[in-house]
DNA sequence: GTAGCTTACACAATCGATTGCACTTATTTT
DNA sequence: AAAATAAGTGCAATCGATTGTGTAAGCTAC
């Protein structure tokens, strides 16, 4: 009885444990008495007190209230209403063990406290609970050796399906092929990789990128200026590549001077960029930011060296941040959304889980519709 | 062996399962073959497979990968060596089954996708992982019933330890109890309940209420609304008590017309109470708003129908979020040390699951620092 | 009435790590 | 040199739910 207390707690170190092993048992006296713990300690009722009180074995109760058609309508009815009385809750750790399944979703970003993110993460919370799993998150802070760190901390938690939005850095994705090896379903989300061949949930970067561009161009700008990410990650690629391509087909010559890479694209960044341009001897008249932060930054940059927005310099970032709607003035934006990007690709990774290989499309990588929002920094013309 | 497939898949539900059982085994037929599912999934390494490659037992592998004082150094070097050779990864669920604590703490929040509990998240988060722990996140909508279920869920998920802010609706914390019961450590966050006696993390609302409202005062405004939220809520009845404080002490009559109480504080309402306000027939000169959200939103209302702020109109927010430093004028408000305070709650919370019971002070609360951000939107004096 | 089938349950193994205790060699003590 | 102690390992139980298989009782059919 001794030992449990030990057990239980865990806490004390070998030396002090074993120490009272070998002779100090002294040491029992810094320690709280025992039943200083105990006494509101109740233990969960398991399957196997059920058992013992009704009278038959924790098989027939486990197979009873899962509806189990082997099992008489008598007998389960009268295992759910003892169980509900005596508030039996099932221990979760030892179905997963036994069944070698969790219901913990692992969810591995880059931040979590940033809008687009939260938003995704409780999109994906939301379409978890209610298929009755837990969302464990984590984040990389964009840095690979994060990322790998994290992705075998949830490995070795053994989550039952793995969500991941990519580390600015990454460009190797060794650190998920475990999970493929153990036959977790991994699905990416936003941020994926392009050599892996995987479950995707995505947008059209590109067709977002030549769209918010084209935009620009028929609001009447003709140097138009691009912010964007690290290009070995696909949104920041095909964004560049759609903004490319609008350019080309208006026959507008791409000027690389105007082609900016920020590392994260935080506000700071976007304001140096906003002045490195706007310090050019021939500046821009447009700006395609593939964010709000930095698109946000910019404005005020602009504003507080008095360049005009819209007219002298029109503004149009990505992913429709509530600060679009506070900045002044107001900035266009492409609408990412965020909170169905979370539900489909937990719902996607769920269905992986319970098996239903088959996607509908038959394809792995599911395309959500984004949208252009026109707001004041962009809207030349009335 | 063919049924090991129905124990991995658990998706077919019995009706397919059993009737497999009792005759109808063409249904085999439309499942895929077994080694389609079976031929990429590797098992993962256990302690028994070392023990048996090592011709020594596993519990002696299970005291050598601890630093178990009672095995030798050189069967210790040995066995981390194999194991890490093998890429031998200790199977948490079992772990955790036998010791009866898992690694991780559940985290409930009114709602993941705002700007303070995203930063609240970040920092329990980045304290949980650096100490090898997992963080369940639930969001409760600001609903009493979502809270309980999410309760329950997290209790069935046999979490070590539980990070909770109240929703809004809350007013009984019944729904905890099992948690204390059974010696799962609780630790309250920002939103607390009033009545419980347990660990809480928290900022002293009403010496924040009481500063804001005071610069206010200071900045020569007389009449001065408040925004405020449920006052069975900790920090919006402390809030409001500060700003009554500062009244009284300066002799400015408490007046109930300009006391509003929202219900979430969004946007949508802090546009509502504005217009609210602004149409009586003796405006205030003045806004504390308990949020930033709400308070922005004012400004935007305020300056839509011509009112200048700060100087027919101050306002002083609440958080510090984001949009502070956005809107303009920019936004004083009232610094949320939130990442500090989700690492706090959590290095509190593990404290108590590592079995050190004893505070450093010997409070059960802790009280974290606040600070005024005063900007353009209070500031009427140069 | 007996072979054959169903129904309804119990038994026992299992998942993988942990740990109390027993046990065998070394080492020290008296 | 005998006895006591320490060091190092192994055995087997344990955590609690799940599930393959065994089996007794009841039922049907010829």
């Amino acid at each position: 009885m001794v030992f449990w207390f030990f057990e239980k707690k865990q806490a004390c170190n070998y030396f002090v444990l074993y120490g009272l092993f070998y002779g100090k048992l002294s040491v029992l006296n810094f320690l709280q008495p025992m039943d200083d713990h105990q006494k509101n300690i109740k233990k969960p009722i398991t399957i196997h007190d059920l058992a013992r009180e009704m009278n038959i074995s924790a098989s027939t109760i486990s197979r009873a209230l899962k509806g189990h058609p082997s099992i008489s309508k008598k007998t389960i009815k009268k295992v759910e209403q003892i169980a509900k009385e005596r508030g039996y809750r099932p221990n979760r750790l030892a179905a997963s063990l036994r069944r070698q399944q969790t219901t913990n979703i692992g969810v591995l970003v880059p931040w979590i406290n940033r809008p687009f993110i939260s938003d995704l993460i409780s999109g994906a919370e939301k379409a978890s609970r209610e298929q009755g799993y837990n969302v464990i998150i984590s984040q990389s802070n964009d840095s690979y050796e994060n990322e790998i760190d994290n992705a075998k901390a949830l490995l070795d938690s053994q989550v039952c399906g793995l969500i991941v939005s990519l580390a600015m850095e990454t460009k190797e994705y060794d650190h998920f092929t475990p999970f493929l090896e153990n036959g977790t379903p991994l699905v990416f989300v936003d941020r994926v990789p392009d050599t892996l061949d995987c479950y995707k949930v995505v947008i059209d970067n590109f067709s977002a990128g030549f769209n918010a561009t084209k935009h620009l161009i028929e609001q009447g700008c003709q140097r138009i200026a691009h912010f964007g990410g690290a290009t070995h990650q696909n949104v920041y690629r095909d964004r560049l590549k759609g903004y490319l391509e609008a350019l080309k087909q208006h026959n507008i010559p791409a000027d690389e001077s105007l082609i900016l890479q920020g590392k994260v694209l935080s506000s700071e960044e976007g304001a140096n960029l906003a002045r490195h341009l706007l310090e050019l001897e021939n500046p821009p008249d447009g700006i395609f930011s593939a964010n709000d932060t930095a698109a946000v930054s910019a404005i005020q940059y602009a504003k507080s060296i008095g360049v005009k927005i819209p007219e002298e310099l029109a503004i149009i970032g990505f992913n429709d941040d509530p600060v679009c709607q506070i900045i002044e003035p107001q900035l266009s934006s492409v609408v990412h959304p965020a909170l169905d990007m979370g539900e489909n690709t937990v719902n996607l990774a769920l269905n992986l889980i319970k098996g239903n290989n088959e996607q509908a499309n038959g394809s792995k990588i599911t395309t959500l519709e984004t949208e252009l929002v026109l707001r004041a920094s962009s809207l030349r013309k009335k």
